[in-house]
DNA sequence: CAGTATCCCAACGGATACTG
DNA sequence: CAGTATCCGTTGGGATACTG
């Protein structure tokens, strides 16, 4: 046959495409994905769709503009959609699309890595720290 | 039995960080593992050790000063080691610590996530610049 | 080769004030 | 509530020059 899965083209575009060299796009979407904001953002909204303020309170220290400039920045590269509930006051929701959820474990695995392994890099840093 | 095992320390660690909150400790590590470099870096010392020069050709476009700031932020934390061979010239090697061969794995899935749907963040741009 | 030290500009990102 | 706009200090990060 002459017709390809997704999973084949997927698997031709892993081989087309490579981070390490400086003008693949993957370097920038890599810069996006890697992004303190866009990692606690796309974890917490593993459970379901959540409202501008619930993942405000949630992620606790981000300021307004960071939030809505990563929400924004996610919902064009088609990782969230954005869905807004015309009423007084407005209600805004957010929602991972199939390919948020697709990337969601890998957000997942690197916040749950930083608290599972904080006191191991602790003692690395006091053993650094005392022979300098 | 008191004793307890390693992986049951860290799973108590795993549930008394959280990095939503924004005066944990895991909200700094998370700032320095979700960086692009950091990623390149880790991803590129899974198969042995690397010289110095050689992580700078295969990370094209990276620049001096930023490899080794990012180098020396990992070996502090413990995620590598940096070993000086006295020669002329200079030969220095890093590579990864088995705390670093646990992040490994991670890093690398951020990278190939990026290389592996980069076409349909392509195509989610195209949909949403079409609609604004 | 590996690294440090400056210089310097662009961006990141917080604070605040204002709108539908 | 959700978002935009502006101001403004801090940091990120490249370019260049110099050292063991």
């Amino acid at each position: 046959m002459a017709t390809t899965t997704a999973g084949q083209r997927r698997e031709q575009a892993r081989r087309d495409y490579d981070a390490y060299l400086a003008g693949c796009p993957t370097r920038e979407l890599l810069s996006t994905l890697t992004d303190k904001w866009a990692a606690l953002v796309i974890a917490a909204l593993a459970g379901g769709p959540q409202r501008h303020s619930e993942l405000a309170r949630r992620i606790a220290g981000v300021s307004q503009k960071m939030l809505t400039q990563t929400l924004r920045t996610l919902e064009r590269d088609g990782v969230l959609t954005r869905t807004v509930t015309a009423s007084v006051p407005t209600r805004v929701d957010y929602e991972l699309t199939p390919l948020g959820h697709d990337l969601n474990p890998v957000m997942v695995s690197i916040k749950t890595w930083a608290e599972t392994n904080m006191d191991r890099v602790f003692q690395a840093r006091a053993r650094y720290d005392a022979r300098s």
